[in-house]
RNA sequence: GCGCCUCUAGCUCAAUUGGCAGAGCAUCGGACUCUUAAUCCGCAGGUUCUGGGUUCAAGUCCCAGGGGGCGUACCA
């Protein structure tokens, strides 16, 4: 919103209407009892926070001459005999709406509106001799009326099925629901603006395909028809996104929705959103600093510092983020010392001593990887980037430019959790095409999360990707971050549930 | 997947040892000219998640199923 006035800002340039808003001929029609009409259109001129914003500084019993048109919903009402008091509430807040007998129009229709109701008031703004900012109205219309009754106007909705399956409600009478999903689109919308700035421009790759690749993960499958073919659902978009910087876009993002066929719990939804971008030229160190300044950037914007508490820890956002190896972190916080050219056996002993149930398939780089997130990874609150992944467990990555068996890649933990994942990226197509058949193998000896081979993926490669630092972000773990949100369903609109069992009930009818 | 917990009016919650299923808010009717979850009076509102079982008697105990929550496993 650039417009700088407020008092305009929400009324549509092509309003022709000389009698804006309120008629008087809305009683309902004799046949249809109980209908009310509503309008086509209603234009505003304020919302309740701009009002406040101007007006909160108002003395005690003020009057300001000042007529304004708000619409939203009725969320209190008291009435007082010849006074009612109603709330009003909109996108951005709440304010009185103060309506004495002899000023009000159709006041006794007034005071029977239901909680929920929506409407539109006109009115001058006033502050009660309480203290209350208000606005006396001058005419109001009904623009919908609630058939079903709203929750506890004190207690809200507590059951949280209920909250994510009737999130239209849940937004109007949980606060946090309101300001949290307000929130994550906020999240996203600056993070365009950021990446754009830095001149990275936005794509939108397929969601279907026909080999899941770019993650480890399991997929969703469906099936196109006239094709006769069978497609998944994507798990990660990289590897159309890495194409597309073998076509020249050098710096590509994708906002994707991706899908994982795993359990559900307070840190995954089966769908999510995945910020992913690829940047030529670059390698993951310039990544690391895109990240730190990136979330330092949006903690600033939505919470107003880069020191914030997450379950009731202090976890402090400010660029730079200590770098650390995995397996230096491994030494510090377990007292082993390993390294990635140990013999293979030894380390599946240790981490058998700790532990770790280990397979036939498992090489060095993978039972490093799992000893990692048994001694580890727990241990640690951030922000921190953990480095220099094994090449065994990174078929993306490019070989460590100066550690081989190792790769240059690295997580983010904030708050304890995984936030990204990023990397030089493999830009060799014989070694990407030997990385494949790696994974093939380990599909073979039974993981089920190995990756697919993809063999046009390599042909792109065999054009020639340059070198290219490509991130992937948890959108929705940053936004529960910055929220302060423990669960992944309280920063989704609308979260994956089982169906109501027994349909939706009719709503109460008037008799 | 597995373990533990939970489900009562539109919403938030009670119901003693197994003994007539209740309150507040919302709705509906009434009183009240400065309220702040207004207050006061009144009416109405129920397949106690579903299906079985034990019992003279089940919201309560038992079995099975369903929804949800948390933990755990896989993962971001």
């Amino acid at each position: 919103m650039t417009d700088s006035s407020p008092c305009t800002a929400y009324v549509s340039s092509t309003s022709e209407m000389s009698e804006p808003h309120m008629s008087d001929q809305e009683e309902p029609s004799p046949e249809t009892p109980g209908a009310v009409e509503v309008p086509y259109r209603f234009d505003v001129d304020s919302t309740t926070a701009k009002l406040h914003e101007q007006w909160d500084s108002l003395g005690d019993g003020e009057e300001t001459g000042a007529e304004v048109t708000v619409a939203g919903r009725l969320m209190l009402r008291r009435d007082q005999g010849k006074i009612v008091f109603g709330v009003l509430q909109d996108g951005t807040g709440r304010i009185q709406l103060f309506a004495p007998a002899k000023t009000t129009p159709r006041f006794e229709e007034f005071g029977k509106l239901s909680l929920g109701d929506w409407i539109g008031v006109t009115g001058e703004v006033i502050k009660t001799r309480r203290g209350e900012l208000s606005i006396r109205p001058s005419a109001w219309t009904v623009l919908a009326t609630t058939r079903r009754p709203f929750p506890d106007k004190w207690h809200g909705i507590s059951d949280p099925d209920t909250r994510y399956r009737q999130r239209y409600v849940d937004m109007w009478v949980s606060e946090d629901s309101n300001r949290t999903l307000r929130a994550r689109s906020r999240i996203m919308s600056l993070t365009r603006r950021w990446l754009e700035d830095r001149e990275f421009i936005e794509v939108e790759t397929p969601v279907f395909h026909s080999i899941a690749s770019g993650a480890l993960a399991r997929p969703f499958s469906t099936h196109h028809n006239a094709l006769g073919l069978d497609l998944f659902l994507r798990i990660a978009p990289e590897l159309y996104l890495k194409r597309l910087t073998v076509g020249g876009f050098e710096r590509v993002f994708e906002i994707a929705r991706v899908f994982r066929n795993e359990g559900i719990s307070t840190r995954h939804n089966p769908e999510f959103t995945m910020l992913e971008l690829y940047w030529a030229y670059a390698d993951y160190t310039d990544i690391m600093e895109l990240v730190e300044q990136l979330v330092a950037y949006l903690a600033v914007e939505i919470t107003g510092s880069t020191t914030l508490s997450y379950d009731e820890r202090e976890l402090d956002l400010a660029a730079p983020w200590r770098r650390a190896s995995m397996i230096e972190l491994i030494e510090e916080h377990a007292g082993l010392a390993l390294s990635i050219d140990m013999d293979r056996d030894e380390l599946a002993g240790i981490a058998r001593e700790h532990g770790i149930e280990v397979k036939d398939y498992y090489g060095p780089g993978k039972l490093i990887l799992e000893i990692y997130e048994k001694t580890t990874e727990a241990e640690l609150w951030g922000p921190i980037f953990v480095t220099d992944y094994p090449k065994e467990v990174s078929p993306l990555s490019r070989e460590h430019r100066t550690q081989p068996g190792l790769t240059e890649r690295f997580e983010a933990i904030v708050a304890g959790r995984e936030l990204c994942n990023a990397f030089s990226e493999l830009v060799d197509p014989d070694e990407q095409l030997a990385r494949f058949h790696d994974q093939e193998a380990e599909r073979a000896a039974g993981d089920a999360e190995a990756m697919g081979m993809d063999l046009d993926y390599i042909r792109a490669l065999e054009y020639g990707l340059p070198p290219t630092g490509g991130l992937g972000i948890g959108m929705d773990r940053l936004v529960m971050l910055l929220t302060g949100a423990t669960t992944i369903r309280d920063v989704v609109l609308f979260p994956t549930l089982r169906p109501e069992q027994d349909g939706v009930a009719e709503a109460p009818s008037e008799s």
